[in-house]
Formats: C-alpha cells, structure tokens, sequence
DNA sequence: TTGAAAAATGGAACATGTTCCAGTTTGGGC
DNA sequence: GCCCAAACTGGAACATGTTCCATTTTTCAA
C-alpha cells in the first residue's frame, strides 16, 4: 500500500505465491485455536473459514480437505526433529526412551488438543486420499527413530539382525494402536505414557541383545509397577 | 391374526421383543450385504434402512449410531471365540501365533470387507461414545488371550513377572496400530500377516524365558524373511 | 374386546464435508 | 499502463449422519 522501502518478496517467490502462504498460515491458526478454545465442537470448516476470514472454498483450493488442514495444524504444532536431535543420554536405550517421553510430553501437556486432532485425522469419509503420511515430515520422523536404533545395534545392545527399519515399523504401529485407544476414550491420559513405555521396552528387549535386555529388564519392572499403582 | 397353534414366543419375552430381535438381524444383514456387494460406496444409513425394509429412523432406534450397526456386522460376522479354543499345538506359543493366523485369516480371505468395517467403524463423528468395545464379545476375545498368555507362563516360555494382562494390552494395542496402517492404505494386505506375526514374536519375546525366546527368535527369522522377500 | 403403552413410520429438518459455478479481484508479463 | 490467467469469493447445491415430530401400527393387559 504505502510502499515501505524493501519488503523481501523475492526471496521465496512472488506476491502471489506469499498470498497464498499468508492464507494458509491463517487458516491453519484458525484451526489450532478453534480447536485449543472449543475443543472438539465447532471445529467445522465453516468455522475455520470464518476465522480464518477467507472463503468457504479456499481452504479446499489450498489443502484439499478438512484433513489436510487438520495434519497441517498437527505438524506446524510439533517442532519435534528438531529437539529430536538434541537428545543425549548414557546410552543409546536411554536415548530411545528419552525420545519416547519427549513425544509424550505432547499429548500429556495438551491432552484435549492433542485427542482432537487425532480424532479429526482418524476420519476417512471422503473418497480424498491424503494419506496418513504427509511424506516430508513424517519420513524425517522415521528416519530419526531408525538412527537411534541403529545407535543401539551399533553398541551391542540390540541384535543387528532384525534392520533397525523392521523394528521401527514394530514401535510405530504400537504407538499408533496405543494413541488410537487413548484417541477413543479406552485409555486414560495417566496411564498413556507408562503404556506406551512399557510397550517400547518390550518391543526392544524382544530384539535386543543380552546387555540391552538387562537393561530393558529394569525399564520394564519400572513400568509394571507405575500401570499397577495407578 | 389366525390364531397358529403355538408358536413359542414366550420363551424369549413376548412378540415385540421378537420382532425387534428380527429387525435387527435384517439391519445387520442388509449392512453387511452392503459392504458386501458396494464396498465402501453407498453404505449409507439410508441404503440400509431401505434395504432392510424399515425406516431410516429404525436404525436409530435399535442400535443409536451408523457405528453401532457396524460393529453390529463386525461382531456378527466372527465366530471367533468358538474356533479360538479348539486351537492346539505343540506348546503354549505355538498355540499363540495359530490363534494370531485365524484372527488373520479373516483379514486376507475378504480384504475388501474388513477395511470397510475398519474404517466404518473409526469415524468418530457425532457425539456418540457408542464405545469401540461391546464389552461383553470384546471382553471375552481379551479373556481368550490372556488364557493363553497363561498358559505359556504356566509352560515356563514367557516369564511371569509381567501380568498376562499386560502382555495382552500390549499386544492389542500393537495390533490395533497395525490394523490402522493397514486400513488407511498404508499396509498392503500380503504383508499384513507376516507384520503382525513379526510384532507378536518381538512382544512375546521382550517377555520371555530363555526357553521360550529361542522359540521366537526363529520365528522371528521367519517371518523377517517373509517381509524382505514380498 | 377394548384401551393404553411401546414402537415403527414418513417426512422434514439441521449441521457438516465437499463440490460446482459465475462473477470479481489480483499479480505478473508485455 | 494494460491484459490475461490464476486465485479468491459468495452462494447454491448435494450426500450424509442424526434428530425431531406427528401419525399410525402393534402388542399386551384388564
């Protein structure tokens, strides 16, 4: 409007690419607050519109689906690689299961959100197929998880003969079945993170050689005994 | 109206009762011919309704929710605990992963069918906590498991500090998450077996003796091979 | 046999995800 | 500075799950 002297458009490809990412990071936001202040009512693509101040239509033109713009929230919400990275611990186990309770810190800080979000992702009507997997970002998941249990092969405490990709295929359904129960109200929000620990030591020490299963022993005992006070 | 000699009503509680009981059972069975014939399209309450000859408020009436009369089918279609308890093998494990076949067995015979019901059934939408558990049937599926869990600790191949309960959750929710890739596409149905066979054998080992994680260690080759060939 | 209670019916209605369409705005190249 | 294609807009429309209503049918009891 005024002209103010250099905005740095250029950069990243003209006006009219920056609209459309200005719109979406507005409808995106629309729906993370919707969702943060109503929870799981009104969390309807007339509301997100609405809030977001564009059309019915245009989120539809820029993510496909209510879907879409739901993983979009999911994945805007979680700068997660990147702490991934920053780990450390004694050893590659502990390492595993830090990263574990980095993830379920999450769901356990935001319950409400987080039970939301995975409820709106479970729905599949629309003949749409876009996917579970918004490919980027959750094969840099993937892949970070495969590099720490390599880790762990790689200092004797899980067996190399099951690949590091088998087993984090094994962790990731468990995890995906055990948010599934939490999502649908089996599973309290307490018990989630024990659960899923106790879940990961045993999946480990299934694979894991006899120094990591002692170590895991212990890790399981730990989790036994926190599922049987609550 | 004309009067037939006896027909035994009375030994299930009177007329109405029996034509609700008919009714549903032609509400179930229109939804699965449904599914059976259309797939995914068209499994709407109103086809169903109009195929079971009632009215689209019916439905409504005996079950409460599109969910209901679909885990209605699911239910309807498993003769599951039946067949679960005429399994024998050689040992408690073995006994364990020709129950995991059967349960699979269903999935890879009618592939098409059971993703329908699968995704049916994780729409959540409407406030109805229909619950994913019919607690009676799903109750008595849990109870079947972890009898056999029992049995294997009793046999002295999985280690008893940690509760048949607890092996079993793990193990449901494992194959919970399995199922879920595999009803969202992620998961093709040749490898679904071998995936899950493979998850069984990691978890029961995480939990093992010595004795028993021998066992598994070779089924665990077993089915690793199975997934690297495919 | 008759009357009251229980249930099903037909039909309308509502909210929602999604699509379609005609008209308007807007950025980018000439 | 001007034109075009891309994009957004408003609004209608459709299918669907679900609920509500007044009316009719059906069963059971007196």
């Amino acid at each position: 409007m005024d002209g103010e002297a250099d905005d740095r458009l250029s950069l990243d490809g003209g006006r009219r690419e920056q609209a459309k990412a200005e719109r979406r990071t507005r409808i995106v936001r629309a729906a993370r607050d919707l969702i943060r202040e109503t929870g799981d009512t009104d969390l309807s693509m007339r509301a997100i519109a609405s809030r977001a101040g564009v059309s019915l239509t245009t989120p539809y033109n820029l993510f496909g689906s209510k879907r879409a713009v739901v993983l979009a929230v999911f994945e805007d919400e979680r700068d997660f690689v990147e702490r991934f990275s920053r780990l450390q611990a004694a050893n590659a186990l502990d390492r595993i299961f830090a990263a574990h309770e980095l993830a379920n810190s999450y769901f356990v800080e935001d319950p409400e959100f987080y039970r939301t979000l995975w409820k709106a992702l479970l729905n599949t009507q629309g003949a749409d197929s876009t996917g579970l997997a918004t490919p980027e970002r959750l094969e840099a998941n993937r892949a970070a998880w495969r590099i720490l249990l390599q880790g762990a092969q790689d200092e004797g405490l899980l067996d190399s003969i099951v690949s590091p990709d088998l087993v984090e295929r094994t962790l990731s359904n468990f995890v995906g079945g055990t948010l599934l129960s939490w999502a649908m109200g089996l599973l309290s929000t307490e018990v989630l993170g024990p659960t899923t620990s106790l879940g990961y030591a045993v999946i480990l020490r299934g694979v894991a050689t006899p120094a990591g299963a002692s170590i895991l022993r212990t890790r399981i005992d730990v989790c036994r005994q926190a599922l049987a006070g609550g």
